[in-house]
RNA sequence: GCCAGCGUAGCUCAGUCGGUAGAGCAGGCGUUUCGUAAACGUCAGGUCACGGGUUCGAGUCCCGUCGCUGGCUCCA
């Protein structure tokens, strides 16, 4: 029965879906003809699928668009609408799509890809030669698989919004044309369409680098460079609390902690393979004394020498050594972005050195820890993703592969997770599991990262020696659980939305005095609070005090704590938490308990 | 890297037609001593991103460089 009731829902989910991604689609052909009207024989149209919360239309115009041209897209585009015209399908041949698309190059592109059978309109190859389709509206005609909506009118006017304009490369490829993308966003009532935009100023309200500023979390200097960051005391302690925390976690997971230095002669990246798969994500050597040296872009090629720095017998096996390692990466200047894509970042990486037999168990065991990890932050839904061996970058042999990638699936099916395989995704050394979670939004984004490595140990040539007396191979894990500190900073930032919980809090407590007459006392209340191990700070500064808790409420601290005549006389405080709330006179024993059981249960 | 847009005080932003740079907040100093989201006054703060050009004169127009934003591509 309940069975059946999750099978209902999902299925009005997926019709909702397909009706909203007809609106979707039918919205960018409207906006398409607005902006053949707008240029007359001029605008070449490339491809406006829908996507998720809206659609896109590319076009080679004559000129750049304005945000005033968006403006007069959207009027027309609501003159189509009311015109109610009817969507007409027709399948045609590819002589006659040829005739009809003459003066549109993409389209004939498109056209020949579905002639051949070979690529659809992302350039992906088909398993079967399709029929090749228009939709016509009012004055418009689309190569168009579809489905459409029937008449323009479907869409509710109200509810269509173009929202901003972006390069983007034709089918993209960096080699071939930049197109210019206006994206837009469709729904079925006003209603829908003003909640989305609301999630969207909700999202820019919880941008880390907005809050980064506004906490004195972090910041970047140009005279440093781009994507490299620098942690102010306030985000360097929350950083600080996060991987105190890790640290303390991996202890009892019986990991041990080794360190490295960040950079390695030519010839280890050489041995690992880095200079061959991963060498456009490297720096430039730097020459000491005529030997090259690189700057790490990954802790492993370290990891491996400290196993290889004596003999290994299967009774050491498995060996975990963690580091917070910071590497250096490569990144295209137009990809950077605050602290989510930086150029300098610090992994909570560790390696797993295990006998093939040890293998499932510990994959259980990373991904048990990498769950119980997350949710200790807050994060309470996950996607998880195979990635599989992707042949155009894969070191070593297909064979190879095979084992270890059902290895990871086997473990995903134990741990009882949804997952996802991502064909081809694999790094060149081996197959992974990477793990989304979603935030407060639920927006996903991506931390975890669980990586089979049997090229390593190979290249390197690690061995233990076993029961037999024998020298054997060992497995090799990668994992990165919070990724990189930079990034899940980023992502704890904009979760929270800048309130952090109480444990994670730079500054847990401000005591308010209210005149000057209670800064004694409201100093007396910190000290015993500090004492307790509480961050708390006095506000004395010459302010009145809703000026103070207003800088405290902008401050996202959680506890504010106010004294006066009356706290003085019975020794309390008055408390008021950052939601507003205001559970009034406390006494500061009492609060302490509070506050302590609320940074124990990480609330 | 590519396309488009942007870059004025620590932050948010004005600055008209090319005519010698302005506000609020933050900061310093003073007054005020106040009960749950901004008291009042005063002072200071600028190589208008950087470099070049046009001009009698450039924050403003042109070129280049750097950086940022939104995307494309790629990833922790």
């Amino acid at each position: 029965m309940r069975r059946e009731v999750a099978m209902h829902a999902e299925m009005k989910d997926d019709h909702e879906e397909a009706e909203l991604h007809r609106i979707r689609h039918s919205a960018a052909h409207i906006m398409a003809q607005a902006v053949m009207e707008m240029f007359p024989g001029e605008a070449k149209i490339a491809i406006g699928p829908p996507i998720e919360d809206g659609f896109y239309y590319d076009f080679e115009l004559p000129r750049g668009l304005t945000p005033e041209d968006l403006e007069a897209l959207e009027k027309r585009m609501r003159q189509i609408i009311q015109g109610d015209f009817p969507f007409e399908r027709k399948v045609v041949s590819a002589s006659e799509a040829r005739r009809l698309f003459s003066d549109q190059p993409y389209k004939i592109e498109l056209i020949d890809g579905l002639e051949q059978g070979g690529v659809d309109e992302y350039g992906e190859p088909t398993a079967v030669k399709p029929e090749i389709s228009i939709y016509t509206h009012d004055s418009f005609t689309d190569l168009c698989r579809g489905p459409h909506v029937e008449r323009t009118g479907r869409i509710n006017p109200a509810a269509v919004k173009l929202l901003h304009t972006a390069g983007a490369y034709w089918r993209g490829d960096e080699h071939r044309q930049m197109l210019q993308r206006i994206y837009g966003t469709a729904w079925e009532t006003g209603e829908q369409l003003e909640e989305y935009l609301w999630k969207l100023e909700e999202a820019a309200r919880r941008d880390h680098r907005r809050l980064g500023r506004e906490l004195d979390l972090y910041s970047v200097s140009d005279e440093v460079g781009p994507g490299l960051i620098l942690w102010h005391p306030k985000g360097g302690l929350v950083r600080k609390i996060s991987e105190d925390y890790c640290r303390a976690e991996h202890a009892a997971g019986g990991y041990d902690f080794v360190y490295s230095p960040h950079i390695g002669k030519s010839q280890l990246w050489e041995t690992s393979g880095h200079l061959d798969w991963f060498r456009e994500n490297m720096y430039s050597p730097i020459d000491i004394e005529g030997q090259h040296y690189y700057l790490k872009p990954m802790n492993c090629p370290f990891h491996l020498q400290i196993y290889k720095s004596q003999t290994r017998s299967y009774r050491d096996l498995p060996l975990r050594y963690a580091e917070w390692g910071t590497v250096y990466r490569y990144e295209r200047s137009g990809v950077l972005h605050g602290l989510l894509r930086v150029r300098g970042f610090t992994q909570d990486d560790a390696h797993l050195f295990c006998r093939p037999d040890q293998m499932p168990v510990e994959i259980d065991r990373v991904l048990q820890f990498c769950l119980q990890l997350l949710r200790a932050f807050g994060f309470r839904e996950f996607q998880a993703y195979l990635a599989t061996r992707n042949p155009d970058k894969a070191a070593g042999e297909p064979e190879q592969w095979v084992a270890p990638t059902e290895a990871l699936r086997a473990a995903l099916e134990r741990a009882q997770i949804s997952y996802r395989i991502d064909e081809g995704e694999a790094t060149f050394y081996g197959p992974k599991i990477d793990l989304k979670v979603k935030d407060a939004l639920s927006r996903a984004w991506q931390l975890s990262t669980i990586q089979f490595d049997f090229t390593l140990p190979e290249r390197f040539g690690l061995t233990y020696v076993g029961e037999d007396g024998k020298e054997h191979q060992p497995y090799m894990i990668h994992r990165a659980l919070l990724g990189s500190m930079e990034r899940f900073m980023g992502v704890l930032i904009e979760h929270f939305g800048g309130s952090f919980p109480v444990w994670l809090s730079p500054v847990q407590a401000v005591v308010i005095p209210i005149a000057d007459r209670h800064v004694e006392y409201a100093r007396r209340v910190a000290e015993t609070l500090a004492t307790g191990g509480l961050r708390v700070n006095v506000n004395d500064r010459n302010e009145r005090m809703n000026a103070k808790i207003r800088d405290a409420q902008t401050q996202k601290i959680p506890y504010m704590l106010v004294v006066g005549d009356k706290e003085i006389a019975n020794g309390s405080v008055a408390l008021r938490l950052r939601s507003g709330e205001n559970p009034g006179p406390v006494s500061i024993d009492a609060f302490q308990k509070r506050a302590a059981q609320e940074i124990a249960g990480h609330v």
